[in-house]
DNA sequence: CCATGCAGTTAACAACTGTTCTCTGTAATT
DNA sequence: AATTACAGAGAACAGTTGTTAACTGCATGG
């Protein structure tokens, strides 16, 4: 079902998707709220009015940049959340992960960390809309672990929102070790990677004894 | 040592308070990078080149809101975290402590959500350097309690900053419910308090059997 | 009581912003 | 082959921005 589009559409997504990403190379330094379009046209080299033909605004193309951020993440949660082997080796796992996409996707990692509670309304709705899509993926996973027997849904959920608001605490804490000076980074992201496993192994630990 | 301030330092430090209550108003709806130096005392009615006797920039004066807003908190943060009673009783006193907050300064508790990850570097760094002072501080609260006996510096410290971060989450979430229409605003305050109070509850079953 | 210091004002600057309208070239459709 | 649709260019708009300079009035300290 996948056509090929004409030259005319895939210069479009080409133009479009350039401004995206200049967007993002110029978010490195500022927030959402104070990007102006010519901006981002000038960083592209086209004219400020071609900004039109792609989004409404700058906070339109905000909301696109939420989707490219996480909406291809899903898949990745499920497999990560869900992988064998004792507690231990899948927290050892995910904090990996978590370290692998921060290098991988630094600028969107950045993004979602400013402007989950940035200054424009329609990108935090789309990142809490994003991030309860997570939490609902935690939650459907954490439920097929056999230590999750007796859980209310209820129980579970919030264990899988405390495990999400963890992982983005993990995340940008990774994204400030990156961005420190080139010779303590190892150290510094060592010493993330050191807390965020204990940090995650004591909540283990609560989760195993939640219905003592 | 108080010594009464004459006339001058008086009006001085008084249109300094007004920039400062304006540019938080302002910051409801936009970040502190697009904050203009104008938009602020246009607010306050005052000349624009009157702000450069109070300020460098929007950038200085956000590092004196991250003063104003943080540091004024320790005292209620050490007497919180030291209340007696079970550890039931002072989760929903913490809660409950966090709820008044964000009912009594609503603007700060958004300001430093916002500007923790936003894209003015200074401001990042006075409200980190803040966050890693409560962290000690409940890190020194913590080692006086006989469930932390055995437990080295480093693993308190870790759980300081879970419980740290854990608590300017919730802060965050209190003020989403009181932003939301005022029919719902106690329904979700609830749901809230009663999510935050469960995520406590687990974390602290997961520091009594830390040592196990 | 007079001289100094300094909070706040006024005016002007070049540079920048979002938005509208009109136009052009060319891929896509008929 | 002729027509249409539409991504992008260009110019112009009124309004905004940060920053400098020279000023005014008044509280303060000698």
């Amino acid at each position: 079902m996948s056509h090929t589009l004409g030259i005319r559409q895939a210069q479009k997504q080409k133009t479009r998707q350039a401004l995206l990403d200049a967007a993002l190379g110029l978010l490195e330094e500022q927030s959402l709220s104070s990007l102006g379009l010519r901006e981002v046209t000038r960083a592209v080299g086209v004219a400020p009015t071609a900004f039109y033909r792609h989004f409404r605004s700058t906070a339109d193309l905000g909301v696109a940049l939420v989707e490219e951020a996480l909406g291809s993440l899903h898949p990745m949660i499920r497999t990560t959340v869900s992988t064998t082997g004792d507690s231990e080796e899948r927290i050892t796992r995910t904090i990996e992960l978590i370290a692998r996409h921060v290098d991988g996707y630094p600028a969107h990692v950045r993004f979602i960390a400013r402007e989950r509670h940035g200054g424009v309304q329609p990108v935090r709705e789309a990142i809490r809309d994003q991030l309860a899509r997570f939490a609902l993926e935690v939650k459907d996973e954490l439920a097929k672990d056999p230590v999750s027997a007796g859980w209310t849904e209820d129980d579970l959920l919030m264990l899988a929102h405390l495990y999400v608001d963890q992982m983005l605490i993990t995340a940008s804490l990774f994204l400030e070790a990156l961005e420190g000076p080139e010779q303590e980074r190892e150290e510094r992201t060592r010493h993330v990677a050191q807390v965020a496993t204990r940090q995650m192994r004591l909540i283990g630990l609560g989760r195993h004894h939640w219905l003592d």
